[in-house]
DNA sequence: TATTGTTATACTCTATAACTATA
DNA sequence: TATAGTTATAGAGTATAACAATA
């Protein structure tokens, strides 16, 4: 079973890595990074959040979110501001530019994608969202 | 069909980033990054390659593969020679001591998550590595 | 005292371009 | 001329630990 597995998690990985090969030309276009775009696109269609739970949604450690979070407000495409409730917190959001830049980005990347995906119909997909939602389940 | 497309990719993405998650803390452990075992995992179970290969496999660039391999030549777990036929390539291969790193990482992976599909079946895995093959054809 | 986030450090990865050696 | 790989450079991500501010 173990040998299974491995072929899962290794077509997985080569899923992965072939959508980040896609994308991360694109991610580059636009003069960013892929730790940065991770930011945008987890900020992207939320409120914004602290530090510390985007931390652990992109698994950046908080040392290092600082640095890439100052970049990306050098870009004026965040802001972060003190919390008023409790003052230890930041709260980190999308400014209007990068609001721009996600809902700009992410139309780009599906039709550039979208193509590929003629043949699959409503049932490959949620075939295939299922099998990933199990996998997830059991990752976690 | 799009917002199937995109909860596709992000469960895919979600995944992969709690395979990392895992895998990462353990790596880290070995004294390792994520491109030096990167490497390691692309060189396990085969004979070799050139940098090239191992490049494109990886994708790692050019420059950057350089020092990934010179640090993996100062920890002793890879060896980097220049091929006869043509002396512009170099071959690649595991020391036996980065064949040990392989062969005794692996299976620690493998029973540190095996535990979590107990209920998963063949049927289940064949099930799995279809839909993930079929979406790999379908990114690449 | 515990938590949130910053700062400092040392190392690694990254892209890119110029370069060397071989074909 | 084309290809494989190295070297050089500047910037960014990484882990870790020490620190400041707040609770």
């Amino acid at each position: 079973m173990s040998e299974r597995y491995l072929r899962s998690i290794r077509l997985l990985a080569e899923c992965m890595q072939q959508f980040e090969k896609q994308s991360g030309t694109f991610i580059r276009q636009l003069g960013l990074t892929h730790a940065q775009f991770d930011i945008i696109a987890t900020l992207g269609n939320t409120t914004g959040m602290s530090c510390k739970e985007l931390g652990e949604k992109t698994l950046i450690t908080k040392g290092t979110l600082t640095g890439v979070l100052d970049r990306l407000i050098a870009k004026e495409l965040i802001s972060r501001t003190r919390s008023c409730q409790d003052r230890r917190h930041f709260f980190v959001c999308l400014t209007p530019k990068g609001e721009q830049v996600f809902t700009d980005t992410f139309p780009k990347v599906i039709s550039m994608m979208q193509q590929r995906f003629d043949d699959y119909d409503v049932a490959d997909f949620i075939s295939l969202e299922q099998q990933l939602s199990k996998l997830k389940a059991r990752l976690e």
